[in-house]
DNA sequence: CAAACTTAGTGTAAAAAATACACTTACTGA
DNA sequence: TCAGTAAGTGTATTTTTTACACTAAGTTTG
């Protein structure tokens, strides 16, 4: 019994979404290489780390999105661990481990949360475990390392069941938004059009979103009235 | 760096829900102490154990679901992981820890899963790390180890959840079974009356409840038909 | 064998929520 | 002032949810 328990790490990764208005992202870092390894193919990933030594998996969060975009007090949640050996068992995996990991044989479950930014909010940098970062579209999403491409679909499949209940999202916006606003972010998460009239009476039955006597400036068509969310 | 990554534990815990036909139940056990330890007082916990090194976090549920129980395949579900360090640093906790775990300051993070089973099928056996198990009844559950409490309100709310949805809890029937009985059971797991007559219907609109002709046998009252569950 | 007991089984009306659908209004820029 | 663009609005229909009380089928008892 004595080693059975001792080759466990355990990671961290955050899917996390970005907003610009008209398309729905996924921040993806380069995974920063070894230097014995530095001619080796680039590796995309979601951002992740190996969790310190008591440190509270949603610090570890907070840690790695604050490396990575600077921005703390983001809407973060926990909504899975994936713990399958196999899901670091392939070849291409399995070398980035060998030149990257002090033990790469290591088993490493990670607890995977969700993130939602807005963009203009992040220039996101390179950081201790990104060499490099990038904004890529939903439906553009390439390989990734270890399970990610599973990872990923699993937030968004959460992140829709929570925007049908119309619980979140508005993380995303500007802190004034308009009803068409909202709307088109729901429909670029739910990846499906909404009607009109139907979604805008039932964002007006909520309590957290209120409205404002502004309009928006600045647009060459009719502005459309401002609201706030306040969260309860 | 060396070090930072070297102490965590991880854990698998196990909520298992228990129904007799009448209460909704918890499987609680009594950790197992070390011989240096006989006499201190018995500490309640839900079953789990450390995870093996390239042991499957759902492997790992099953093994101490099957040594407990002696089943397998059963209902289980993974729902959320706890990683926060104070979870374990209570001093009932650490004198605990000090006297049974080879590593008492590490940090432990438990994956956390709940499981349905027909009490009627378990006799649980003390195992390797229980020395005696218990059915408790849901409202009287007693001050458990580390945050198990906690972990036990979580599991249940879920559970919920899903029982709104009418996506679970045939699990926990026999085979064959009446609408009363679905219905006792769902009022046992929200804790509140539902109207039988809309019960009815809404049950009957599942496409995965099918109605046999036969009727239930051996009752001082008049029986109700027969229904199995048969899942997509 | 009739009466008492127990749970099974049933329908309808009302309210609330979800859906489908098309035209007018307000502002900008040419 | 006209063209372009997106904002803003109401109603009818369908579906879903809720509230509610009596009869039927079996068993047990006297």
């Amino acid at each position: 019994m004595k080693n059975k328990y001792a080759k466990i790490n355990v990671s961290v990764d955050c899917v996390i979404f970005g907003w610009d208005g008209e398309h729905l992202n996924v921040l993806l870092i380069e995974q920063k290489k070894d230097a014995s390894n530095a001619d080796s193919a680039p590796r995309y990933a979601i951002p992740g780390d190996l969790v310190f030594e008591n440190e509270g998996l949603d610090d570890a969060a907070n840690r790695i999105l604050k490396e990575l975009t600077n921005l703390e007090g983001i809407y973060l949640r926990q909504f899975e661990a994936f713990g399958d050996p196999s899901r670091v068992k392939e070849l291409k995996d399995q070398a980035w481990l060998k030149a990257n990991r002090e033990d790469p044989e290591a088993h490493v479950i990670t607890v995977a949360y969700f993130s939602l930014v807005k963009m203009e909010l992040v220039q996101p940098e390179a950081s201790s475990f990104a060499s490099n970062t990038y904004w890529v579209e939903m439906h553009n999403i390439p390989d990734l390392a270890f399970d990610h491409n599973i990872i990923i679909e699993k937030a968004l499949k959460r992140l829709q069941q929570n925007v049908e209940q119309k619980s979140i999202g508005f993380e995303l916006l500007p802190e004034k938004f308009t009803l068409t606003q909202i709307q088109d972010l729901y429909e670029a998460i739910l990846d499906r059009d909404l009607d009109k009239r139907n979604f805008r009476k039932s964002i007006k039955k909520l309590e957290t979103v209120i409205p404002l006597n502004e309009k928006q400036v600045g647009v060459t068509h009719k502005p459309g009235q401002l609201f706030i969310y306040k969260p309860q």
